[in-house]
RNA sequence: GCGCCUGUAGCUCAGUUGGAUAGAGCGUCGGUCUACGAAACCGAAGGUCACAGGUUCGAAUCCUGUCAGGCGCGCCA
């Protein structure tokens, strides 16, 4: 097998090579950058290699950039570097030669199907925790977000070498269900749902169908735990729809049984964390920043959500995870600060614990936002928008934006299967390109990527340029957007990857291209982009269709 | 009151571990189908990056303060 060089971290070595050299070899601070100047009159990459030089050098930026400049034009030569230029404050601009072009093409060929998203150096074992809706209803948009973003986060991660799993916590004890089986048994008897209750019209639906199967409805045990198997069942068909898998849906009500919270709270005890105070038990979680106590066992002898939930991550803790990601809701973050506290409080690293907060989804139809409210039962379910916009509209239109931005989903841009619909720019793209490639392989056989990018000495295009420029962007792109968890970054790329194929084809003819090995280069580069296309959707969890 | 988050084009948002003339989609206006998919392309209009200071060669990005909005501040989950 043949590792290939990678053309930018050949060109980022040689500019890191040359700054050294300036500096008689001495260390210099920080890094140069390597990047992509804001417009192509610049130049394809760019270095502020000069810059950083001037200061510690003395001289002006601008002499430093020109004897860089000369450095880094022998350093390279002429098979790789056109020219190089200095603009600006002391920009070092890159314009480079149609075989270093070629050779990244080649690199990127070789790379295969993948495309070499780069590994981090140190790969962890993740526990990802999300959704975890309480089992009190069907999964509405909300938790659809939670579900698109917790997927597709854990498919970056693991692009980039984490072993990561997927986990659904079941909040099946506790205050809720207690109150969501009065509802459901108040239903039963037809009687009005209680102080609290839970009014959604599918709490009717239960009732009946718990009454055919010969419930009694005072026996408020085993309502609960019947509505709860009906709902999870619902929960994992819409996620099953939706293309949402869980490792492990972890339940409550097994840390309770198998005496992990008394466990959890026996261990806090031990690191002299916990105190009795008006009847209760109380974690002391300002030792640890949180601005105040928490109880953990009530007055009353409850435990707490909060006893359980130290308990569950103290449980994943011991079964060998060494990073736990729960994605939680906005009115959840505060929240965070004791959880974290209660962490350090076992006697565990803190920092192992990444608390995700989500905001909302607001659907929007007519300039109209839609309510979401599980208790009144007036909320929009997710099964209702996959019926309405389809499961790959819906995941980008809740993934495009950041976690931490409020979404509003227009369904009326949504739904319309036209050019006005983002969702279909990037797929588009991929389906247009396998057209091009059925059309080749009906004509020639199959197309390959592998031998033969190299060959053709016709010039290179400028968008055909731009385009390979941005494909080699790729591995970079997943590495970032895993690593500060931002699925909606491999939106933005996809997108541009389309754009600029959108240039190339409106520039380049593919199909009986003139000149030796030009049609052979291009499908090449169509080949990749298609690549590309369908590995940064597969990433988001979106179809990358042949045909639409 | 305290804490966290947010404030970028008419709308919804990218860009935020400092880089050059701040971008995209939608919306508006105008062009392009006799070559490989017009679900596309090209062009125009549209900005005090909330405001005020500060740090420096350079700030949407970092610091401080102010204003505005969201969420949280339970022996609920």
């Amino acid at each position: 097998m043949t590792v290939a060089t990678d053309p930018i971290a050949e060109l980022r070595s040689a500019v890191s090579r040359a700054a050294l050299a300036l500096r008689d070899g001495e260390p210099t601070g920080p890094e140069p950058t390597l990047e992509r100047p804001p417009k192509a009159e610049l130049g394809d990459y760019s270095s502020n290699a000069a810059m950083l030089l001037a200061a510690p050098l003395g001289e002006n930026p601008r002499d430093v950039a020109a004897r860089l400049s000369a450095e880094l034009s022998e350093q390279l030569g002429p098979d790789t570097v056109d020219r190089i230029e200095v603009a600006g404050p002391g920009f070092v601009n890159l314009f480079l030669a149609d075989p270093w072009y070629r050779r990244a093409m080649a690199s990127l060929a070789s790379a295969g199907e993948t495309l070499g998203p780069i590994p981090v150096t140190s790969p962890e074992r993740i526990l990802v925790e999300f959704v975890s809706a309480n089992p009190t209803g069907p999964l509405h948009v909300g938790g659809g977000r939670h579900a698109a973003y917790g997927d597709s986060l854990v498919r970056l991660l693991e692009a980039v070498g984490h072993e990561v799993q997927r986990e659904f916590y079941v909040n099946d004890a506790g205050g809720q269900i207690g109150r969501f089986a009065a509802s459901i048994a108040a239903r039963m008897r037809g009687e009005e749902i209680p102080e609290d209750g839970y009014e959604g019209a599918y709490v009717a639906a239960l009732g009946e169908r718990i009454a055919a199967e010969g419930i009694d409805p005072t026996d408020l045990e085993a309502v609960g735990s019947r509505g709860i198997e009906l709902i999870l069942e619902g929960v994992r068909g819409t996620l099953d729809r939706f293309g949402v898998r869980f490792d492990n849906w972890f339940s409550e009500r097994d840390l309770y049984s198998r005496g992990e919270v008394d466990a959890a709270l026996a261990q806090l005890d031990q690191q002299g964390h916990t105190y009795r105070s008006d009847e209760a038990l109380w974690l002391r979680t300002t030792t640890f920043g949180d601005d105040k106590d928490r109880v953990l066992i009530r007055a009353n002898g409850e435990p707490t959500y909060l006893a359980a939930d130290v308990a569950y991550h103290w449980d994943k803790l011991e079964r060998g995870f060494e990073r736990l990601v729960d994605i939680l809701g906005a009115d959840h973050h505060g929240y965070v600060a004791r959880l974290h506290a209660a962490i350090a409080g076992l006697g565990a690293d803190p920092e192992r614990f990444e608390a995700l907060i989500m905001r909302l989804v607001h659907i929007v139809e007519s300039g109209e936002r839609a309510q979401m409210s599980k208790r009144s039962g007036d909320f929009v379910a997710l099964d209702e928008l996959l019926d309405d916009i389809g499961v790959d509209a819906t995941r980008w239109f809740m993934l495009w934006r950041s976690h931490d931005t409020t979404v509003d989903l227009d369904v009326e841009l949504a739904r319309r299967q036209s050019n006005d619909n983002p969702v279909y720019y990037v797929q588009y793209a991929h389906a247009r390109i396998a057209s091009i490639l059925r059309k080749a392989a009906a004509e020639a056989g199959e197309v390959a990527v592998g031998a033969g990018v190299e060959t053709s000495d016709t010039a290179l295009e400028p968008t055909e340029r731009e385009l390979i420029k941005r494909l080699l962007e790729f591995p970079g792109e997943v590495r970032e957007a895993a690593e500060r968890r931002a699925p909606h970054r491999i939106c933005t790329y996809a997108t541009a990857v389309a754009a600029d194929f959108h240039g190339f084809y409106r520039d380049c003819q593919v199909l009986g291209a003139e000149g030796e090995g030009v049609e052979r280069s291009r499908l090449a580069l169509a080949l990749l982009t298609k690549r590309t296309i369908a590995g940064g959707l597969g990433l988001l969890g979106i179809s990358a269709p042949e045909r639409m």
